[in-house]
DNA sequence: CAACGCGCCTGCTAGC
DNA sequence: TGCTAGCAGGCGCGTT
């Protein structure tokens, strides 16, 4: 499932694929994918050049030469990819075609995900950004913020509390459970129990693993792929998600 | 406000 | 072997 170092990834590959690309077409199999109507396809998406893609949180944004801008989440299953043999597929919802009939494909096998065009005057106040926290690899993203606005909810655990994206914008299942066991922290524990010394472990453990696995290109353990159609390398090397009875890459145990 | 349950979806799998 | 119930899981929404 695509967290925020595989968002991160899309981002840098759409970059160095299809900044200065222009779209003559535009096609959707499913309206929850792709919910704009016609008519602002038509002034705003059609004939548009992409000037700029960037990311809040798990947000795709790709900003458009009309003014507008495509927002993309990917949830649990969604892929962008560009101009690969191997696509459309059953799971392609959204194809988008430039001038030079490349194509980029938005794949979404169960549908959780979408594709929506917006006003870019209207993208801070769009309900799935307005109410983001903080970006975790941000300078501003310090352990006391972390903390402030994490004991907000005291009687979650802080699992719940870190997967919240109101507290902080862009982990996941994956991530979330890396950086607790790096932190030594069980993800049961009430966020209002923890020590000032844990939450500093924490917020190091979060930095940490966002940062690398950046660095490895994502996690593929679903359906992420890159823009390239390549997958991710964190997982080849996660310390618990999805290694449940397997041995401890620490201490050797169980 | 926080906390929680539900629904959205498809495909894999455990259990019969 | 073939069927189905259960599960995966981010997040918006309604309810408590």
């Amino acid at each position: 499932m695509p967290e925020l170092p595989e968002v991160e990834t899309v981002v840098r590959g759409l970059r160095d694929t299809i900044i200065g690309q222009t779209i003559a077409r535009v096609s959707s199999d499913w309206d929850n994918s792709f919910p704009n109507s016609d008519q602002s396809v038509a002034d705003y998406l059609i004939g548009a050049t992409i000037e700029r893609i960037s990311r809040r949180g798990k947000i795709i944004r790709i900003d458009l030469d009309s003014g507008w801008a495509l927002l993309v989440h990917l949830k649990m299953t969604g892929q962008l990819v560009y101009d690969l043999d191997r696509f459309p597929d059953s799971t392609t919802r959204v194809i988008l075609t430039f001038d030079d009939q490349t194509k980029l494909y938005f794949n979404d096998q169960r549908k959780f995900g979408w594709m929506r065009l917006i006003d870019q005057a209207l993208i801070s106040s769009f309900d799935g950004i307005q109410r983001l926290g903080p970006e975790p690899l941000s300078d501003r993203f310090t352990w006391e913020v972390l903390r402030e606005r994490a004991v907000r909810h005291a009687r979650s655990s802080i699992k719940a509390t870190l997967l919240n994206q109101t507290v902080l914008a862009g982990m996941g299942n994956i991530y979330t459970d890396e950086a607790l066991f790096l932190a030594k922290v069980h993800p049961a524990r009430l966020t209002g129990s923890l020590s000032e010394a844990e939450f500093r472990r924490i917020h190091q453990s979060i930095r940490q693993v966002l940062q690398h696995s950046i660095d490895l290109g994502g996690s593929s353990r679903q359906n992420y792929l890159m823009v390239d159609g390549s997958k991710g390398d964190y997982l080849d090397e996660p310390y618990v998600y999805g290694r449940q009875g397997q041995p401890c890459r620490v201490c050797d145990s169980r």
